[in-house]
DNA sequence: AATTTGCACGCAAACGTTTGCGAAAACGAT
DNA sequence: ATCGTTTTCGCAAACGTTTGCGTGCAAATT
């Protein structure tokens, strides 16, 4: 198990050159003869150099490395997330660290903590809902480049990149509209969740466009959601006297918790009840009926984020400006709203 | 955007000490008095000192990092796994680089040289059953400690932590039959696939333990296994002459597929076609009529094998012991085999 | 011929932390 | 008071790479 790794100064010694010059070989330096560089890279292939990372991140303060934090990591729109992330560092010669704060505040602080003593160029993350206090947050931005993604803030002043929330709501609930319901229900999160808060405008904006009436009774709100979530206030809603003629769920899980409620209760999906999810996780087309939902571009989001936090990396000394990339999303429409016009 | 962090030299010269008797204090060495030692431990918590990783690192050659290479971060397993790993590392002072080598064997290299060029102090691996030709990681073996989980291999000389797969199988196998269930198909992928293998083992030696004869036109086999893949197959075992009364499918995903045919041909399920997955993945509950399948304790896996790979760190000089280590699976049963007798 | 410029290299210091070894002071025994 | 041992610190080197600056040599310019 030893670990036998090649030098610059074993390499100096077999050329015949200085350290110094192997370096500077290696890294293409204009000062160099292209007869050297040459010799220099030929070796360096043939040995199979590989960089003491310790020694360069020592001397230049730069690993390549980025962090990543998310709420869950076995959420699948997390994943695809992921994925973006590291194919995209990937290609730009990054690696990436991820953690998971499992939505705990004071485990997001560590994690946070935790990205700068390992060193890493930037810190990418998806902000746990349960944040209230921002001041771990700030203090990263003092340190390192730091850009959201997916679950955002309009308190932090950095980079977010989310997709278009409140039209992809509002395009939902236009598309319920669309098919003649006209008493629309919503399940949702308190308004400390981002992505539920912005959710929860396109759907209000798209009834008053449309001059629906706004029914407390059936403005459901729950504190974490999923589909457990999604089956008890179907119930709720299913106890009422004026019942819903649809229900827009701001995720899939509490979508499909939906569906099965209504299935117990014998309710014609869509017709008498219509049902629309956001995500489109795997779970949508497993579902019967199969559900109307919102695509998100997880790798898109991902991707951009990266991009977004190198440009930031790249240049330290350029003033922050706090922008919110909107990825477009879109409506996939399928048996839980197929059209019965 | 300043690295502002404390340094051994800066609290020496605060503290009338050498910078070599602030780290000893600080590393608790037994040459330091305690009143020393509590003095520097007391203002490095004052002014948050963090040691400088990359310094570190290059003095000792350890990072507390561990590699991990999955080959698909989105399938829900693999989740658990990497969440399993991430808990289990963290609790034990090492955070983990997360790498996805898509099934492609070319990028598996690649991210395990990755690794090594990161200097992470050992690597697990799920390998892609791409995989062939075992000499890249032969390679890796020589330099880091190395341990597979979940998809290993008969031919790497290394620790492996798996679940019961065999037995696992003869068990869900077994259930059919004691179910009274006398034709069981199987869907499954091909030889090289190290899962595939050991489930259908499992599922030759109930038929054989239960005289069941083995009938070829209902083995199933297909390259890379999915929901779409568990259609199709179960399209085929539908024009049959002679039908399965039950189909084993070596996947939730397939499973589901076979679900989703079977209701389409109107079959009864499970009364004329019962249907068993495995992985206990999020869909098994979602489908109807609710899938029995084969909980696969994804965290417990991730969490032994960083112990182990931890071992193997810890006592470089110990002459590797290959160990198969396999981790208890249970059996869910559900709707597609609920008991008919 | 003397001076200047450009090319292409090498020396040495720096980066933060750890550790071997030496030195000085303190302590205990004689 | 002297000697041997123990305690507790500091000096300096090492780890691999990068980079500022200096040097030597050759060619061009004055």
């Amino acid at each position: 198990m030893k670990k036998s790794i090649p030098t610059l100064k074993a390499m100096a010694e077999q050329l015949g050159l200085s350290i110094s010059t192997v370096s500077r070989a290696l890294n293409n330096h204009p000062d160099i003869s292209s007869e050297t560089r040459k010799r220099v890279q030929a070796l360096a292939s043939e040995v199979n150099y590989i960089p003491n990372i310790f020694a360069k991140g020592f001397r230049a303060h730069k690993t390549n490395i980025l962090g990543v934090v998310v709420p869950n990591i076995t959420h699948y729109f997390t994943t695809t997330l992921i994925r973006g992330i590291l194919e995209e560092a990937s290609l730009r010669g990054y690696r990436v660290i991820v953690s998971e704060s499992n939505n705990d505040v004071v485990k997001q602080t560590e994690m946070l903590n935790t990205m700068i003593q390992f060193g890493v160029d930037g810190v990418l993350m998806s902000i746990s809902k349960m944040t209230r206090d921002i001041d771990s947050i700030l203090k990263v931005m003092h340190t390192l480049p730091l850009v959201l993604l997916d679950k955002a803030s309009n308190k932090i002043p950095c980079t977010q990149v989310v997709i278009n929330e409140e039209e992809a709501a509002y395009n939902a609930v236009e598309h319920l509209i669309n098919i003649g319901k006209k008493r629309i229900a919503i399940i949702k999160e308190t308004q400390f969740s981002y992505n539920s808060e912005k959710r929860f405008a396109g759907y209000l904006r798209a009834l008053k466009d449309y001059n629906l009436p706004i029914d407390e009774k059936i403005i459901l709100t729950v504190e974490d959601i999923s589909l457990t979530q999604g089956e008890q206030m179907t119930n709720i809603l299913m106890s009422l006297k004026e019942k819903p003629d649809a229900i827009f769920a701001i995720t899939d899980g509490a979508a499909i918790g939906a569906i099965k409620t209504l299935k117990k209760h014998k309710v014609k999906i869509p017709e008498d009840i219509a049902v629309v999810g956001f995500s489109n996780s795997l779970n949508s087309t497993i579902i019967e009926p199969q559900l109307t939902t919102v695509d998100q571009p997880g790798q898109k989001i991902g991707a951009t984020a990266v991009k977004y936090l190198i440009q930031e990396i790249d240049n330290p000394n350029v003033e922050l400006i706090n922008k919110t990339i909107e990825v477009r999303s879109n409506l996939i429409i399928r048996d839980s709203t197929l059209s019965i016009k």
